[in-house]
RNA sequence: GUGGGUAUGGCGCAGUUGGCUAGCGCGCCAGAUUGUGGCUCUGGAGGCCGAGGGUUCGAGUCCCUCUAUCCACC
């Protein structure tokens, strides 16, 4: 059930109750690939962090360790010793990551495990199965994730046919709910609106799906090589057509400014790849701009990655230290640029909330903004 | 002491019958990365080729001397 709270222009303060307890939006989810945050974050180290949901990924666990495996011991929440939420995305973005080892066909798409090279095929109703046996607490509908350069006529094409995968996504999906040995009888279901940058098809397209009384509404097929102006664009046409009563939830984005934009424009959902990779990358996010820890600048600097802040990391450990450890490729380097980038895109979301409930979010937004391209 | 080998950017090496504007890997210095293959990619800095002399139009490549270092034998 999802209860707005408050409204500051179109951003919307939000809870969204579920079997795994109550989300607070807008959120940040937190990007799990293979039942684990890269880097070496356990999930005990998430709820220090203000963690409230984790992603986690059907294509992946499908080709290792196995759905039918996790089903076997008990679902992911068990599997990783995680309570809290759960989504799983639906292996459509594989589909279009893995592209060159791949076929799509009305039924599905075939292509090659990236693990042993193993032809899979995946469509509507194995997605649905696999994310059921997983038994995160909100399925993703099977989508193609479309490129934003793609032409008009194959977005066309693409966008019905996801609409038809939809729908039976949503037939199986009822259907494995109602099955006596399903572990989550609740999972819900979310759908997910595409069109690359064609206003038009964004706009029927969220019509459509919007008619499906889905659980919640994800816009895919987002910064994958147009700019960010499009994509802001994307998100003004669309949004105001789909359900107000309902999450939406934006899919793969972003940076901490496009998440800024984007709750400006009424989401509520996010996820991103962002503060895990980066943080092993040994990119780090402040209120005053990214900082590259590797960099010779910071061989002396003595102080914490930034000043004030609560994380695990910065209670305790300099640049310095931390620079060396990734110099010399210490796991526990990536492990402390993860915790802080999580704890930053937490907290951020937290003071979003916070700001919102105020009502200065755009005070708010506007002096983050500031400060957070001072290095771009 | 004798015989043999080796000396090329921070480290490890390529450099063919002399034609180089001297390359490569790692490292170093930076930059990319948006529903994640701890990956990958893209730039950049850095060498009078151990020292001295000679042959030649031309030497990292050939010759001589020296120095350093390694191996074997005394």
């Amino acid at each position: 059930m999802y209860k707005i709270i408050c409204k500051d222009g179109r951003a919307k303060r939000a809870t969204f109750e579920t079997v795994h307890g109550t989300v607070e939006t807008p959120v940040f989810m937190n990007v799990g690939t293979a039942a684990a945050i890269k880097g070496a974050v356990a999930t005990t180290d998430l709820k220090e962090i203000g963690c409230q949901v984790q992603l986690s990924n059907t294509y992946h666990l499908h080709v290792r360790p196995g759905d039918e495996i996790v089903k076997k011991l008990g679902g992911l929440h068990k599997f990783m010793y995680w309570d809290r939420p759960i989504l799983t995305d639906s292996g459509g973005f594989q589909v279009f990551s893995l592209a060159g080892l791949r076929k799509i066909k009305e039924e599905g798409v075939s292509f090659h495990s990236h693990v042993d090279g193993r032809k899979i095929f995946m469509g509507p109703e194995e997605s649905m199965q696999i994310q059921s046996n997983l038994a995160s607490t909100i399925a993703m509908a099977f989508d193609e994730c479309i490129p934003a350069l793609a032409d008009r006529k194959y977005v066309e094409n693409s966008v019905a046919r996801t609409t038809r995968w939809l729908e039976r996504c949503k037939t199986e999906m009822a259907r494995l709910n109602s099955l006596d040995d399903t572990i989550n009888k609740s999972q819900m279901l979310f759908g997910i609106n595409q069109g690359a940058i064609y206003d038009d098809i964004r706009i029927e397209h969220a019509k459509r799906i919007s008619e499906f009384d889905l659980d919640g509404y994800a816009i895919g097929g987002l910064a994958v090589g147009e700019t960010a102006e499009e994509m802001y664009h994307i998100l003004d046409v669309t949004v105001p057509h789909l359900p107000e009563n309902k999450p939406t939830y934006l899919m793969g984005v972003g940076t901490p400014v496009n998440i800024l934009e984007a709750v400006d424009r009424g989401v509520d959902f996010f996820d991103c790849v962002y503060p895990s990779r980066n943080g092993r990358h040994a990119h780090v996010y402040t209120k005053n701009g990214k900082l590259n820890l590797k960099n010779a600048k910071f061989e002396l600097d003595d102080r914490p990655i930034e000043e004030g802040c609560q994380c695990p990391a910065c209670k305790h450990y300099s640049r310095a230290y931390i620079r060396h450890l990734l110099k010399a490729n210490e796991m526990l380097g990536m492990r402390i640029c993860v915790l802080h980038n999580l704890y930053f895109y937490n907290n951020m979301m937290k003071e979003i909330r916070q700001a919102i409930e105020e009502g200065s979010f755009k005070d708010y937004k506007k002096s983050m903004i500031d400060r957070l391209t001072i290095n771009d």
